[in-house]
DNA sequence: TATTGTTATACTCTATAACTATA
DNA sequence: TATAGTTATAGAGTATAACAATA
């Protein structure tokens, strides 16, 4: 009823209070991303890689927003573990084509289970709340 | 009412659900910061930064989840451009009271008001959505 | 000519450890 | 001894530009 913010629109004092959120997990995430050894960048690259749909290197590019140029780095990094490797593309022979290993898969789930915890912010929120905040959100995202 | 996601809790759903849209969200915040020839750790410092609480440096690191050593180099980086200031700490002269300048509070302003802008994705939420996402989220918060 | 991925370069962020000046 | 901030060091992410191989 009250404005949870100083002012503004609904949605606009959602996104700030989402934004304090989300900094606020900045901190839990990034141990998570250290329990396995990975650095930030990594641990994402490994939940945006599906073990069912390698993909070329553009396209985990675009997925984590940066330049290929950095893609370079990150794949060397957890192709050095083992974790994913580089597959020459059929019928272009200039793209390579990634695919997260057995061992790469095992340690994204591993990963995955620990990422989908919710914070206690979330997870102190009563049924009928999260429930809404699960739908409205599926909406916001088009999943609807 | 159908799972939003996969499976498990409505908070496990809902913080899934997030994640994603903050993955999203990552390069419009990204070339915010750019447009004001910040890296993304000096914007959030500007952000925590209150002009009207000046504080100490690691009151600043604990802000921003990293270790003391880190916020010098951020701090030197906002100062050499005049943003803010360390102060000599009063009481205790180990500590250096980081105070932002009138610039950095005039760029800290324009800063917000872009960054207050929801993403399409919230924006497009009808009224009573945005509304009930928002008083949720602020209950989450411990705001309400 | 255009595109995919790499390399070279330079800057920022990050943690750890050693240091200083205070307390 | 303990604490606040700095410095030194090393590793990682980031963008830009130049490059090789391929289209």
């Amino acid at each position: 009823m009250a404005p949870a913010t100083t002012s503004g629109s609904a949605a606009t004092e959602a996104w700030t209070l989402l934004q304090r959120l989300m900094v606020g997990q900045k901190g839990r995430v990034h141990t998570i991303a250290a329990e396995f050894g990975l650095a930030p960048a990594q641990m994402l690259a490994l939940q945006v890689l599906e073990p069912e749909h390698p993909c070329p290197m553009s396209a985990l590019a675009q997925a984590l927003r940066c330049d290929n140029s950095n893609v370079t780095g990150i794949v060397d990094r957890l192709e050095a573990r083992g974790l994913v490797e580089r597959r020459p593309g059929e019928t272009d022979r200039r793209v390579k084509i990634l695919a997260v290993t057995p061992a790469g898969e095992a340690l994204r789930e591993r990963l995955q289970e620990r990422l989908r915890e919710p914070p206690e912010a979330l997870a102190r929120l009563g049924e009928e709340d999260a429930q809404a905040l699960r739908d409205i959100l599926a909406r916001a995202l088009g999943d609807a």
